[in-house]
DNA sequence: CGCCAGCACTTGTATATACAAGTTTAATGT
DNA sequence: ACATTAAACTTGTATATACAAGTGCTGGCG
């Protein structure tokens, strides 16, 4: 099986609402429609709405239907995930733009961050992830070269930050601070801004067993980028 | 059916790994053991460690077995605080202004939110918080009157929002969507904002068992306030 | 000894079916 | 005209079954 019906019953749905064929908000086919459209039982055109349901893309509600949940490009919760990944999921193609691979000297704020000393070296990368060739994020990342030894001698248009640095160091906690803010000009340049459009700023530090691993700002542009999450609460 | 199979059994199983009777990346029973255990049938069983994946409590290969993922990911973060407390957690002094409290009929996008009919009557407050006599928080919240009959009936300013509604309907779960946005008019000057401000604002659908119990729209300057937290990944 | 084929066991996909339960609409009766 | 009932349609839960596909072990063969 080259790739799973429910697969593509859910790539169907999903190029449908991205067309704006499906408007939000808009009722989409039932299961058993689903099923007869795409030649399926209904319990697999169940699990494409169930899925789809899952990761907020449709709302559904028993007895009345299904229906296209309110959109925007949306990362699930503050799992650390790949954006690469997250990107493909939805069916967008991926690519990364280099701008800056070096080592350099922490400053103060930079030593504090990794838990190391002022002027000690550590790695710096600067990339552009974009999304259909359309900048989704800027960033900015500080690597420990106590833990990540080769860091900068990766092919960064094969391997994601994350993906370098789990393989390396396994994440075992996160940290993160997450801001509005109004971006420099040099930025503005990079995500091809329109003016006036604010950002959303996530400040990342991860830590492996040993300590800090990297400490990273991955800036969004608000338009094109929110952060979205469902979990529990004790109450 | 008082509760479903598929819950009774993620309850077993969460409750084995919380009691540590199955410890991180011990195997879990298969599927076929565990329909036996619970006299259902496989797809039952399949059902509830499928789910236990989705949030990353279990993770499962395929011809492995399934395996307790390693620590909890989750809360920590976005843990639902009330302001108020927050606040004079700091040592500030916190005060709320009312702006409105009324009935009103809910839109297409309000009803589809709270898992309501586009037309019912819905219970809406307008809320400013304050640090120190300075706006850190418009809260524009949506309540199901459903879930919480006197909602407008409380004294507002003594209870926040957050406590009227733990009160009534005990939350169990929240679904965040954050996203910078800069403010229009009104809240520039409702949140007497510098020019040019951004917003950081966050969307939250708060669930308790028996629904949707209320949206809000939570408008936070970003010169005033950040979101931060801790807590752990699963690799 | 080393290699490999086969087997047992696991999860993954797909189908057909049955009934429960919530919603909407239409028909019916007073 | 209005309220109630019934039917039709929706999603939700549960079962039984079949085969595909990945993993690991074991026994036999060279």
């Amino acid at each position: 099986m080259a790739i799973a019906k429910f697969e593509q019953i859910k790539q169907f749905i999903y190029r449908q609402i991205e067309m704006s064929v499906w408007p939000e908000n808009s009722k989409v086919p039932s299961e058993n429609a689903l099923a007869q459209q795409f030649n399926c039982s209904r319990m697999t055109a169940r699990r494409a709405l169930t899925e789809l349901c899952d990761t907020a893309v449709l709302v559904r509600s028993q007895g009345r239907g299904t229906f296209v949940a309110t959109l925007k490009s949306q990362s699930s919760a503050l799992e650390i995930k790949n954006i690469s990944d997250e990107i493909r999921q939805r069916g967008h193609q991926y690519s990364v733009k280099i701008l800056l691979l070096e080592q350099r000297e922490a400053d103060q704020e930079v030593a504090i961050t990794l838990g190391l000393t002022a002027g000690d070296t550590v790695y710096f990368s600067s990339l552009i992830h974009l999304e259909n060739k359309l900048p989704v994020q800027l960033e900015h990342r500080y690597v420990n070269p106590a833990m990540v030894p080769n860091y900068l001698t990766n092919d960064f248009n094969c391997l994601t930050p994350h993906e370098i640095l789990s393989k390396a160091a396994p994440l075992t906690e996160a940290e993160h601070i997450i801001e509005a803010t109004m971006p420099v000009q040099e930025i503005i340049n990079q995500l091809q801004l329109a003016p006036n459009e604010p950002c959303l700023e996530i400040k990342r530090r991860t830590f492996s067993s040993k300590g800090v691993v990297s400490f990273a700002r991955l800036i969004h542009p608000s338009s094109r980028f929110r952060l979205g999450g469902r979990f529990n609460v004790s109450t």
